[in-house]
DNA sequence: TCCCGACAGATTGTTCAACAATCCGACGAT
DNA sequence: ATCGTCGGATTGTTGAACAATCTGTCGGGA
C-alpha cells in the first residue's frame, strides 16, 4: 500500500494483468516467426528440432513448444513422425485466405469507428505514401499492413485483431515470391487513399465496396503470381 | 498392395493425405476439450500438470504440449508460473466474440452458397425442431449449433470453419450457466427457421438481416445472464 | 492489533537423457 | 527395373532432475 489504497480485488485483477514475461517457448516461437516473416525461411523448409534448439540453445522439448504455437497460427505444418515443415499454400489457400480477409475486413469496415481510429487508418495511408516517396519498398510493405490492421481495428475487437494478425502472418509467407516486383504494393496506394477518403466522409459502406474490389483484384494479383 | 495399385506419385500423395494419427498429446487436448465442453471444468477451474498427467496416465512434457494447443484456441489460460486455468470470459469478451460472429456468419450467409451446402443448413434446423419434439434440451443446443457451424460453411472455407470452431468451444464455455433455463434454446427455433427459409428463398442479404438482428438478440440475453 | 519479512511447501519452467516408433535412403537380390 | 531389407536419422514420449517462482503460514515488531 504505498500509494492510494488498491484493496485486495484491486491487486487481484493488478496481478491478472501483470506484464507476462515470455517464457523461452515463446520467445524461441517469436524468433521462429521473425524468421519466417523475413523470409529467411521459405514455404517447405524442414525444421528439424535438434538443429533448432542446437542453434538456439534451448532444449529440443521447449522447440516443441514453440511449433505448437507456430502449428496453431498454422506457420508451420507437423507431419506426424516425420517433422514440421514451414507451410506452404496451395492456390486454394490463398482464396482461402482473401476469403477470411473478406469477411473481416469489410465487416470492421461497415462499423464505421471512432474518429480516433479513423485516424489510425489516414496515419497508415501517409505512411505508405511517405514510403513511396522515399522509394523504400520495404516500408512500403509494412505500411500496407499497418493499413488493413488499422481497418481491422476500427472495430475494436481483440479476437478480430488476432485473427487479423494470423492472416497477415500467413501472407507473408507467400509474399516474398511476389515481392521480387519492386513497385508490388505501389498500385495499392491509391487503392488505400480512396477507402480511407470514403471513410472519413462518414461513407463506410461505400468504403467497404472499394475494398472488397481491392481485395478481389488483390487475390487475382497473387494467384496469378503463385501460378495458376 | 492389397488392392489395386496406386503408383508411387499418387501413394506420395496419399502419405501426406494420410489419415494422421492423434498423437498423445492431441488425445490429451481432446479429452480436456471434452470435459470444458461438457461442463466437467468450469471457467477458473486451476489445471495443475501433475494432476492431469497422473489422471490420464501420460507424462507432464505431454500435458504441457496439450495446454499448448489449449491455450492457442483461448479455452484455457496460461499464467506464467503459477499454472493453467479454464478461461472465464469477462463481459467484454462475450461482446468481442459475438463481434466475431456477427462479421464471420453475416459475411458467410452473404455469400448464398450452393444448393448443397443450404441443404445442409436446413437439415440443421430440421434437427433442432425434432430436438424440440422430443424435449431433449441437449440436442437442442448441438442441433443450435450445427445451425451456425452450417452457415458458416456455406462459403467452404478451411479458416473460417476452424474460427467458427473456436468461437462456438469458446461459448460452451460459459453457455452451461445460461442452460439452467431449460428452454432456452427453444426461443431459437423460429429464427433459425426464417433464416433458413430466406436463404432457400435465394434472398441472401434478408437472411443476414435476420441473423444479425438475432445475434444482437443473443448477445443482451446473455449479457444479460451472465450478470452484467 | 495489524503489518511485514522470512521460511517451507508446492508448482511451474526448462533441461537432459533415454528409448520405442517411424521414416528415409541405400544397398543388394531377383 | 522392381522389390525387400537393413541401417541411420528423426520424431514421439517418458521420467527424472533442478532452478525459479508463487502461496500461505508463522512470528516479530510497530
Amino acid at each position: 500500500m504505498t500509494t492510494s489504497d488498491a484493496g485486495p480485488r484491486a491487486l487481484a485483477a493488478a496481478a491478472r494483468l501483470r506484464i507476462a514475461v515470455p517464457s523461452v517457448a515463446d520467445r524461441v516461437a517469436a524468433e521462429l516467426r521473425q524468421q519466417l516473416a523475413d523470409g529467411v525461411l521459405l514455404p517447405g523448409t524442414r525444421l528439424t528440432e535438434s538443429t533448432i534448439a542446437e542453434d538456439l540453445g534451448v532444449s529440443r522439448n521447449t522447440v516443441r513448444e514453440a511449433f505448437a504455437e507456430l502449428a496453431a497460427e498454422r506457420l508451420v505444418v507437423r507431419q506426424p513422425n516425420r517433422g514440421v515443415f514451414v507451410a506452404s499454400l496451395a492456390p486454394g489457400d490463398i482464396h482461402d485466405v482473401y476469403t477470411v480477409r473478406r469477411a473481416v475486413e469489410v465487416a470492421a469496415l461497415r462499423g464505421g469507428g471512432t474518429p480516433e481510429r479513423v485516424a489510425a487508418v489516414r496515419a497508415a495511408v501517409e505512411e505508405g505514401k511517405a514510403a513511396a516517396a522515399a522509394d523504400d519498398e520495404e516500408a512500403l510493405g509494412t505500411a500496407n499492413q499497418h493499413f488493413h490492421r488499422a481497418i481491422v481495428a476500427l472495430v475494436g475487437s481483440r479476437r478480430l485483431d488476432t485473427i487479423m494478425s494470423q492472416v497477415l502472418a500467413e501472407m507473408r509467407l507467400f509474399f516474398h515470391k511476389a515481392t521480387v516486383d519492386a513497385h508490388f504494393y505501389r498500385s495499392y496506394l491509391d487503392d488505400n487513399e480512396q477507402i480511407c477518403a470514403a471513410l472519413e466522409a462518414g461513407e463506410p459502406d461505400r468504403a467497404a465496396e472499394l475494398l472488397l474490389a481491392y481485395l478481389d483484384r488483390s487475390e487475382q494479383k497473387q494467384s496469378a503470381v503463385h501460378g495458376e
